[in-house]
DNA sequence: GAAAAAAGTTGAACCAGCTCATTTTTGTAG
DNA sequence: CTACAAAAATGAGCTGGTTCAACTTTTTTC
């Protein structure tokens, strides 16, 4: 009963939360604004989220999930061609980004998670980051299982590094609001042809 | 005259920021403690920098100013070994990256370079980072050039994709306050001792 | 040297995120 | 149904970054 009554709060401030920061743009949302739409006072919307950028985390917690969650589908039959595998999971990856968020909605909730690490919200971004870094090392233990990635390579250390060059290319996307998704991809595939290359390679 | 009155007043104002956010940490320093300090008004303050980040960014940037000098040295006369060569190289960059900043300005920094990237403070933030990254890429140019890296590799999307590991290392250093710099050194090691065994071999 | 213009300084006021003492609602016991 | 307690909602007020109209100082002009 008190439970729905939470619950039904809760997504409507989050629900208010996501368009608005969305279509109106984060910083020029108010939380006043955010708890008339929602219907609640200013102190309401305290106690269900901790801060601002809280109730921004949330909204891109949801997304990252259906991220990694559209993830795991590439990890079930990824391509024989090892450039080809990590160009299908990480262009996944990049195509939902903006579907549901903005990318000031991204630069801010990244911003957020740097520098203050040690909030909640914080530890939840840099746990989502840590599943994504997690999948990537998963695609190429699957890879070298199959023998398609030399042997010698350590999964989860390439998993880092290709991680890191990924993350690396969508931070560049996102501080660059004239850059396309194709810029992106393309931008990604200089990065990971030589790696591919290498991890494929035997010698 | 009035030339040398406003440097003053600068330098006063950087001076006092610089101490004042390592000392009592940049989140609880006011804008009116830096211009008590400095002997000026919160107006003035303003007058120089156009946002409390600015002023924290105008600190940080000193100290990459330094590091990039330092890195040049490095690139005269590197090792020869790759391995050798690209962690002496970022070693030095990490461990000057403490004596005058604190984790928190660093994290702070970064995050004010992703949330803000038209600022000029992002700008210039962002402008250093580029410098970073090409000397990386000068070096491996270096290298290559006495035959100690494969010639078919770029060696730009190789000083990108190293920087994009240091840089990922660093974020995971100053976001963990209880990380050492030790830690550090050994976290990149892991990275890049694969990428230089493959950038080395002769295949 | 006085007057005018230009450059710089000042701090009170503004704004938005956030807090917390108070009030209201909900659930429980008698 | 009433009394009580626990949980939740409320919004006025606090805080600190930022602005800007008024003021002061410096420079230029005649």
């Amino acid at each position: 009963m008190r439970e729905r009554q939470k619950a039904a709060r809760d997504r409507r401030i989050i629900q208010a939360a996501s368009s608005a920061f969305r279509e109106k743009g984060y910083r020029s949302v108010r939380i006043e604004d955010l708890a008339e739409i929602a219907e609640v006072s200013v102190g309401t919307v305290y106690n269900y989220y901790q801060t601002k950028g809280d109730i921004l985390i949330a909204t891109v917690a949801m997304e990252v999930e259906e991220v990694i969650a559209s993830g795991e589908e590439v990890l079930s039959d990824p391509p024989r061609d090892v450039e080809q595998a990590l160009l299908k999971l990480i262009y996944q990856y990049y195509d939902h980004s903006l579907i549901y968020l903005s990318k000031e909605m991204w630069r801010t909730a990244m911003a957020l998670s740097i520098e203050s690490p040690n909030s909640p919200s914080g530890q939840r971004y840099a746990a989502q980051d840590r599943k994504l870094m997690a999948q990537v090392a998963s695609l190429i233990t699957v890879l070298q299982a199959r023998g398609d990635v030399r042997a010698g390579l350590d999964a989860e250390h390439m998993g880092r590094l290709i991680f890191a060059c990924l993350n690396q290319m969508f931070i560049e996307f996102v501080t660059d609001e004239s850059m396309t998704l194709q810029q992106l991809r393309d931008g990604l595939l200089l990065q990971i042809r030589p790696l591919a290359a290498m991890m494929s390679e035997q010698s």
